[in-house]
DNA sequence: CTACTTGCAAAAGGTTTGCATCTGA
DNA sequence: TCAGATGCAAACCTTTTGCAAGTAG
């Protein structure tokens, strides 16, 4: 990573322990080193996941128990969110600023990430039309990859 | 249930056990009722809820592992799909002839199905500018349903 | 007959929870 | 100081699996 994006992710990190701290909770060492694993990672973790890379990359063992409350905390904040992909683990991934979908391999579970305006401008509709008030969306599209076409030939 | 109904399901069970018995399967009372209870729910059924639901319409005890068994045979069949509501069981329903969505209320998890062919569409699009292979997708919108909304007011 | 199915109970696997201890503010 | 957070292990829940017995074709 280089230094421009560390740069910002200490800027988050900082206005997000603001707000932590203004609602009430408390920040810990914890919550950090996941949250960085998260921003910094391109592929979506499952907790265990997370669990290693902290180990790995921070020396510091935590608590299974630990990292699934904060991921929780984490969705309730609104800065991470879940998915699920079909193996049988929930993932997780840092909420980026524009919102995007995902396409999964049936065969290998890659995922491939996807933005289409007309989709999103049509979920709006869509919900409009159903008097939801519209919180958050998941468009997944599953197929066979490229790779796994040859593959499986 | 209309009787028009019950004859148009009752021409699907002999022409779906007839591809069973084709393909080296076997044909059995479990299989025929838990068709038959997803065929008419209009709900999104857990496991648990098909074998309450069998023994309750067709006072018959089916061991739970042989519903999972069935729900996954029927998915490969490709007649019945699953759905992850976010209520931590998987729901299953018998797949209509045309595609459908779904709206799941984050508060109440109701589920209101919808089809957009605008949506439909893009998704093929997508698909094919990434070089899968589209097999299926899932498109769910998240939000609060009207009821909820006044509810939590 | 015999290969596929079922049912039971046990196992598996992911996620949550109770509780004593710790720690950030 | 003390409410919120952590870590451990146990508990939970849904889903899968091994195996002996049953049954469709």
């Amino acid at each position: 990573m280089t230094k421009k994006e560390e740069k910002k992710f200490e800027h988050f990190l900082t206005e997000f322990k603001t707000i932590v701290s203004k609602k009430g909770f408390k920040n810990t060492t914890q919550k950090d080193r996941i949250l960085e694993i998260l921003y910094f990672s391109k592929e979506h973790l499952s907790a265990e996941e997370i669990t290693k890379k902290v180990q790995v990359k921070f020396n510091m063992d935590i608590g299974i128990a630990t990292v699934y409350r904060s991921l929780n905390f984490f969705e309730h904040m609104n800065i991470v969110e879940s998915l699920d992909v079909g193996d049988g683990t929930k993932r997780f991934e840092f909420k980026k600023e524009q919102h995007h979908d995902h396409m999964i391999c049936t065969n290998c579970h890659q995922i491939i990430e996807f933005s289409d305006d007309v989709i999103e401008l049509n979920q709006i509709k869509i919900a409009e039309k159903n008097g939801f008030i519209l919180e958050d969306h998941i468009m997944t599209i599953y197929g066979l990859c490229e790779k796994c076409q040859k593959t499986l030939q």
